[in-house]
DNA sequence: GTCAGTGCAAACTTTTTGCAACTAC
DNA sequence: GTAGTTGCAAAAAGTTTGCACTGAC
C-alpha cells in the first residue's frame, strides 16, 4: 500500500471513531467530503468544496457541507483559517505536523512558513494535561513592499506638512 | 504619565500614523472605538463592542464599527480569531507579545497558554524580509474531561459490539 | 468649500433551520 | 422499524452598500 493511501486510510479511520463515539452515522457524503478535502493540498472554501464534489460526480447541498466540514473541525481533521478574507477559509489538517502562516495585513498576502525555527518553537510546547493534535501559528506584519510604501508616503506628509508624525 | 495612559497614548499615535499613510480621516468615532477596543481586556464581538459604545454614551451605527474594525486589523491593532463559535471573536494585540491558546474542539473550551515555552517559541523565527507586528498560535486537541468521556465511550462501544474500533 | 465618514435602511451574502423523503443501524 | 441524515426552500444572521447629511481637512 502507498503511503497516501495509509494515511487515507488513517484518517478516515480516525473519522470513523469520532463519529462512533458521538453516535453520529457513517454515510457515503461524510466520506466522501473527507476524501475530497484530502484530495485539497492548499486552502478552499466552502462554494470551492462544492465545485470539487460536483466535478467528482458526488454533488451534495450546501447544508450537508456546513454541517459536515463542522464536524471535520470538531474531529481535528479540518481547520478554518482566521485570514478575514471575503469568505472562511479552510484547510486539512496533518496530524501533529505544524503549520504556520506569514500574513502581511496591508496587502492581505499570505506565506507559508517552513524551516524549523517555526516549526520546533511551536513543539517546544508540551501541555501536561491536554491532547494535543495539531499546532498552528500566524505571524502578522507588513512586507517589504508595503513597509517601503508606507514609508515613503509617511516621509512625503512629513516633508510636505513639516510635521513629525 | 501612567504605563497605561503611556500605552494607549503610544496605540493611538499608531492609528494616527496607519490613517495618515493612508489618507484616512481622524475622526472622533475612530479614536473612540480604538479606547474602547483597549478597554476591554479578553475577547469581544461586534455586537458586545457596539454595547460598550452605548455604555460610553458614544453611540456608533454597526456598519461604522465593521468599518472601524477592519481598519484596525489592518493597522495590526486587533486580531480576528478563528473560533468557529457562533460570531467573530475579536481581540486587541498588544505589540510584539505572543499569544497564545489551547482549544478543546470537542467542548469548544479555549484556555489562553501561558509560560516561556511558547512565546520563546514563538519569538524563535525572525524573517529577514518581514516586519513582525505580533505572534498568535493556537494549540487544537482535547481536554482531560473530553478525553476521557471519548475514551470511555469508545470502550463499551468495543465491548457492546465486541469489535476493535 | 470639498470630499470622506457617518447613520439609516435596504440589499446582499452566508449560514441555519423546518420538514418530507431516505437510509444507516 | 426507528431515528439520524439529506436536500430543498425558507428563514435568520451577519455584513455591505446607496444615499442624504455631517464634519474633518
Amino acid at each position: 500500500m502507498s503511503e497516501k493511501n495509509g494515511l487515507q486510510k488513517e484518517i478516515e479511520r480516525k473519522f470513523r471513531r469520532f463519529l462512533l463515539a458521538n453516535e453520529l452515522r457513517q454515510t457515503p457524503e461524510r466520506f466522501a467530503i473527507l476524501k475530497a478535502i484530502y484530495s485539497i493540498e492548499g486552502y478552499f472554501t466552502i462554494d470551492f468544496l462544492q465545485d470539487i464534489m460536483q466535478e467528482r460526480r458526488f454533488p451534495v447541498s450546501s447544508s450537508t457541507l456546513y454541517k459536515t466540514t463542522r464536524l471535520l473541525v470538531q474531529a481535528n481533521l479540518l481547520i478554518q483559517h482566521p485570514f478575514n478574507l471575503a469568505t472562511p477559509v479552510f484547510e486539512r489538517i496533518e496530524y501533529n505536523k505544524p503549520k504556520s502562516y506569514q500574513i502581511c495585513n496591508n496587502c492581505h498576502k499570505i506565506t507559508r512558513i517552513v524551516g524549523k525555527e517555526m516549526s520546533d518553537g511551536l513543539k517546544a510546547y508540551r501541555p501536561r494535561f491536554f491532547s494535543v493534535n495539531h499546532r498552528v501559528a500566524y505571524v502578522y506584519g507588513t512586507c517589504p513592499i508595503c513597509q517601503r510604501e508606507m514609508n515613503k508616503k509617511i516621509k512625503k506628509l512629513e516633508k510636505q506638512n513639516n510635521i513629525k508624525i
